[in-house]
DNA sequence: AAGGACAGCAACCGCCACCGG
DNA sequence: CCCGGTGGCGGTTGCTGTCCT
């Protein structure tokens, strides 16, 4: 598609003779330069200042994902796909307002994970993918599966720099280490882990480092959630406001799911309400404890094996 | 080695809201 | 109030690289 150029539909493109398709080096540089020069906006006028033979809509579209300072290139973090899966929970398909929380993400990129990783798994487990159903199976699965692979990478990482003989101490009668064990069930029932992640002062726990903690501790953060901003009552411990509300706020604590993850039957959970199909669910081989914490992409084809119970007869 | 299937993602499209004249 | 320009947003397309057979 390179140097394609647009269909001539009318005559004010055939005389501007627009571009599409993929940027060139040179022309990333001259919208580079003279947006630092002149700044954004007015994008028309802008395409026509740089000289460039595109769109304004084009130039912003090129600057807003790709080419602005800010831009965080690579895989997204656990943190950040729990808190799409947490966000998009709650707004829906509102892109930007969903990319507002992951400074350095565009809305495009968030949307192109959505699709890509999120929906391809529903489109496997033939649910529909906005449905309650696989609203419930994000979050009775997912996103727990997630934090789990956050506190195992906070864990590691604070096993590398405790070497006191205090902390070692502290080591030996922590009640939360991710213990190897050789079942393929959880460590401890999503609750109680919540519930030491909600205390993330306590000397002796290992904590849960969430998305929006860390998003305090950037740089370039400026925003967090709507609740915790609008509810005083969330102050002063964040990591507690945190839990309650990333983690808390709807199903978990409400619906009395079976966290039996060995089988589990999704009906069980509430799902099953807008068709009859009750799947399977199972942990595929011990993954849900052990993956390497340096598997940091967040790979969902190594967390289930699901069946339609009705291929298996059952 | 070749080519088909698939995943990832950059870019485009159409719609809509907003704003200024 | 109307209208045209502009920007923002979500949905979609299609190119490219990788994997698989």
């Amino acid at each position: 598609m390179l140097g394609v150029r647009k269909r001539i539909c009318n005559p004010r493109e055939e005389e501007s003779e627009l571009r599409r398709g993929p940027w060139t080096l040179e022309e990333d540089t001259l919208l580079t330069h003279y947006i630092t020069r002149h700044g954004e906006g007015r994008w028309n006028m802008l395409a026509r200042g740089a000289g460039l033979k595109r769109t304004g809509k084009s130039c912003r579209l090129r600057w807003l994902n790709y080419l602005k300072p800010d831009i965080k290139r690579g895989n997204l973090t656990p943190q950040e796909q729990l808190l799409i899966l947490e966000l998009h929970s709650k707004w829906g398909n509102r892109w930007s307002k969903i990319a507002q929380h992951l400074p350095g993400r565009t809305d495009n990129e968030i949307k192109n994970y959505w699709r890509t990783k999120v929906q391809k798994e529903a489109r496997q487990l033939n649910i529909e993918a906005n449905s309650k159903r696989f609203l419930d199976a994000v979050r009775s699965y997912w996103m727990p599966r997630l934090i789990q692979k956050i506190e195992q990478a906070s864990y590691s990482s604070s096993l590398t720099t405790l070497d006191s003989p205090a902390d070692r101490e502290v080591r030996s009668t922590s009640s939360n280490p991710p213990v190897h064990n050789s079942s393929p069930t959880l460590l401890c029932p999503p609750e109680s882990r919540f519930t030491h992640c909600s205390n993330p002062g306590s000397e002796n726990s290992f904590s849960f480092t969430s998305p929006y903690l860390l998003s305090t501790n950037s740089n370039t953060i400026s925003q967090q959630p709507d609740e915790i901003l609008e509810n005083p009552s969330c102050s002063p411990l964040l990591g507690d406001t945190v839990c309650n509300n990333l983690i808390l706020s709807d199903t978990y604590n409400k619906e009395g799911s079976s966290y039996d993850m060995d089988v589990f039957n999704v009906a069980s959970a509430g799902m099953g309400t807008h068709d009859n199909s009750p799947l399977e669910c199972q942990v595929a081989e011990g993954n849900w404890v052990f993956d390497s914490v340096e598997d940091t992409l967040w790979n969902m084809d190594d967390m289930w094996v699901f069946r339609d119970l009705r291929e298996t007869g059952i």
